[in-house]
DNA sequence: TATCTTTGTGTAGTTAACTACCTAATTATG
DNA sequence: CATAATTAGGTAGTTAACTACACAAAGATA
């Protein structure tokens, strides 16, 4: 037998190693189900035991108790209503519910799993107790689920992010997240498709300056400097993908703004955005943005607030 | 949020735990791929990581060092063949092989993925490293892989197991075990068929009795003793399920055998056989049965070999 | 009270592992 | 040296989870 290459991985394998555990735990599982002609599946173990527990259940019920998506536990339990030991019924309170039960087969053959269950059950005890194996378990959980380990990856790599400001590269970026974000706050006007279309003749040309945030090379938010009245500059276009949030990625765009604005000592720095979106006005605020009056003539429908930012 | 239900069952929710663990880390792992635009999966990472180690490696081999079973290797290699990742190669000397090695375009991707496996790598470090969960790993692994749980549990439950004596049930498991038994070693003679259908008529109407394994209310094992001369008993239709190897099933078949011969004082008890079945003989040696002169007239072909126990 | 939002269930499509079986090439054996 | 057994790669079918979306009922809100 040849040396695990998996193990000499370190870290990186343990994902890969939890899985074939946990899928060779499964396999067996099955094998032994099949092998002793249970009509029963590992997957149906927790619904089982669930039923038992609690008696009358929905299927979200079901899907919440057990950590499972519910279209999962539909799949489930229709197999178990096909061989009929479940059976459902429609709630007498709520039409759209269903209220699942053990049949009168289903609690027969509950005794015979039930001894099946209890053999593996101190057979685990007995090899994982001295491991402490639950409370293990239960550690790792907290780890990967309460911090969430995708986020938690993500702040990671985001010490990488990067702020650059480009006038020539990433228009296609800059109009596809401009649009993205459009269409799920508001919705496209005919000037922003103009604008976005062309950040060249519209922004740069007229003096303007587009920056992009880039996380592992790829643009995840664009923001642009927009000159208005001579060395007032505009703060728009500012869009972040909504696949990372929390990465103070909208954050690093303002303050790339506004430092580069105190570098060129622009005359002046404002914005104009809606009250509904709270978030982004908080940001504002926090980095020192202040409400003034909203003038008649902006051509954005959208726009009931303006703020500008206090320049030394 | 409610109490989480499978928390609750203890050890029997151990399994299903770790599947939830390792099916949500890899979901998010997929999903963090993808907003990042890497066309990669997780399970290409084994894979990834073997060859840059490695280089020229072959099916067969993937599958061996990374664990899986070698179809989900072609599966993974096929979709990175495709995305111009790896390519493959005829062996040089055993035209069956493929040998498997990185592209330029997979060796270009691998410092990109390798700066978001370091990442991930250090923050599991950080996270994990105070829980020595390599180490607990590892004792987990051990505990389930090289004990082999399944086996485990199924002598566990062979403790159960009883050994039935009756002339009248069960005539349908004595039939299917035994020509499962006989297709798999020799093939079935007529005379086979005759006998294994009306075990009524053959065995129990001439004086003779059915034995029968049951595990978990389950047939297993079969073994009859028929009435030769009288009073002289032929052990016979001895056929154990090929699912549950190692219950030492064929042993306690037996071991009942003899002891029911030995209370009823038969005059008597014998065997044939055939040397090629080097196990079922070793256990007949084991139980006191000693080779005699084969005679001319036994109704089998397969046997080439007969045994008989000396009784006191 | 009319409309919007949330909730409960269901379907379709994706991903990923497995076993069982197949063919062809290589190696072992009588 | 011919034939049998093993090995390498591949296909088909099974199981099981997920997300995304659809639709209807119930609840919230203007």
């Amino acid at each position: 037998m040849e040396r695990d290459f998996i193990k000499d991985l370190g870290y990186l394998g343990f994902t890969m190693r939890l899985k074939r555990l946990s899928d060779a735990l499964i396999h067996s599982g099955r094998k032994l189900y099949k092998d002793l002609d249970l009509e029963i599946e590992p997957n149906m173990f927790s619904v089982f035991k669930l039923l038992e527990d609690r008696g009358s259940t929905s299927i979200t019920e079901i899907a919440e108790a057990i950590g499972m998506a519910h279209p999962s536990v539909i799949a489930i339990t229709n197999k178990m209503i096909a061989k009929d030991l479940i059976y459902a019924d429609k709630d007498s309170e709520d039409s759209r519910k269903k209220v699942l039960n053990l049949t009168q087969k289903g609690r027969d053959k509950s005794t015979e799993y039930n001894a099946i269950w209890e053999i593996g059950n101190s057979a685990m005890h007995k090899e994982l107790n001295d491991l402490n194996a639950l409370e293990f378990l239960e550690q790792l959980e907290q780890v990967f689920e309460k911090k969430d380990f995708r986020q938690y990856l993500l702040k990671e790599m985001s010490q990488d992010m990067e702020i650059v400001q480009d006038n020539d590269l990433y228009h296609a970026d800059f109009y596809a997240l401009n649009i993205e974000w459009l269409k799920k706050y508001f919705y496209v006007e005919d000037y922003d498709e103009t604008v976005l279309s062309n950040p060249k003749k519209y922004i740069v040309d007229e003096g303007g300056y587009l920056f992009y945030a880039k996380l592992n090379g790829k643009v995840v938010g664009t923001v642009a400097l927009i000159q208005r009245d001579n060395g007032v500059y505009e703060l728009s276009k500012m869009a972040v993908t909504d696949k990372f949030q929390g990465l103070r990625i909208g954050y690093k765009l303002m303050m790339a703004c506004i430092d580069f604005t105190k570098k060129h000592k622009f005359n002046g720095l404002f914005l104009d955005s809606n009250t509904a979106l709270e978030p982004a006005i908080n940001l504002y605020r926090k980095v020192g943005f202040v409400e003034i009056p909203v003038p008649k003539d902006t051509p954005y429908e959208r726009c009931n607030i303006r703020m500008e930012l206090p320049l030394d």
